[in-house]
DNA sequence: CAAAATTAATTAAACGTTTGTTTAATTCCC
DNA sequence: GGGAATTAAACAAACGTTTAATTAATTTTG
């Protein structure tokens, strides 16, 4: 077990995630996250070690873990495998579009980040994010209702390419359909519905015989 | 009319597209790049003026341009709007795998770039690649062969991020489906096809009426 | 056509900043 | 008073760019 962080670590990785997020790890140095955090600079070597750590840092509290609420879908029995593959949608789109600052980051750092210990946390989270859809999928294989040849990694890209690409153009998305007036979290709540409803229509139609 | 590039100008832009898409624009230095391109560090301030206008003169050069094609395909009797819509599905897909390097760069910018000039260059592309799809969308549906309520910026996200989605995870997909064994050309020969079957099924089913 | 003059290309070195990190001194709190 | 937290200052290294000198190429001239 971690030792719990204090409420000045704390800022300092929100601080930081936030900078990232808008100009890269590397376009980000320690003095713009400690001025904006208005902590003094050598804090964050004397708490993360480096900078390099605290990317980590962020990175394993972030980084999306589904695993349970995946394990609890497949053994419940109220869902047909669809509904389950509905849910497994929505799961993702709450993942990514609540964690937005994180997600930008990830989205980058996938292509450049050179940092060992991220790669093999990238590695990690990929592969078990692809069993659990692989999972999905097979069950409802075997109960008949999917179609046999899916080729799998292709809905995953479609899912989590869909809601990144919407991600980093939400500001187009909000211009085209003239919703500049709504509130934030209102114009998240129309993007994640329309979101999930078109997905799931990809999803529907993918997976099963009928139209 | 913009003077012709030399020799040496291409190989720094070639080898600093490079650079570029692995380590990210602040990852990589102006060493970096003349080092790898055997030349002359201070030759790269010298012919493109800065790091910067280096970077715009990459995007300048390989930003995807999809007016003409669009508009020929708008023209051309011998296609109904869904074999149109097709066609536009392969061309992004060509556009986008075939210079895989760029377009790695060009995720990475979307989101973290700053440079005034190419954040107007990418709005500039976005709202046309936008209104091409948009008069593809609105021709199939004046012939009553596409669904009235369609949100089209979706149908974009969902066929760039799927695209993009894959060419980040291109590995992953090839260890997944067991391809290790294939040349490049071969593996991206079968990559391009399965991300236009695919996305082709996707459309289908969400454009038109029937199953 | 060759020599001289001019322009362009290339170089190593130096420029002033900024980088991430460390140090050593100081303040804070128990 | 002693250990943790915080600070300003210093550190060497790396950054993008400029300079001034040299070489290469081109043009002008006799």
């Amino acid at each position: 077990m971690k030792p719990s962080l204090s409420t000045k670590q704390l800022q300092l990785l929100d601080t930081a995630e936030s900078l990232f997020s808008q100009k890269g790890f590397d376009g980000t140095s320690v003095r713009d996250i400690a001025e904006a955090a208005g902590i003094n600079t050598a804090m964050i070597s004397y708490y993360f070690g480096s900078k390099e750590k605290l990317m980590e840092e962020i990175f394993e509290r972030k980084s999306l873990n589904i695993k349970e609420k995946v394990a609890n879908l497949l053994k419940d029995d109220s869902l047909n495998p669809l509904e389950k593959m509905y849910s497994l949608v929505d799961m993702y789109i709450e993942g990514i579009l609540s964690r937005k600052t994180f997600h930008r980051i990830l989205l980058c750092e996938q292509i450049i980040n050179q940092n060992p210990s991220i790669i093999t946390m990238l590695d990690k989270m990929k592969t078990k994010n692809s069993e659990y859809i692989n999972d999905l999928i097979r069950l409802g294989q075997r109960k008949g209702l999917f179609k046999k040849n899916i080729d799998i990694p292709m809905m995953t890209n479609t899912l989590i390419g869909t809601v990144s690409h919407t991600l980093v153009n939400l500001d187009f998305y909000k211009t085209y359909h003239h919703m500049e007036g709504l509130k934030d979290e209102e114009f998240e709540r129309v993007v994640k519905k329309r979101l999930s409803v078109h997905i799931k229509n990809i999803y529907k139609a993918i997976l099963t015989h009928e139209s």
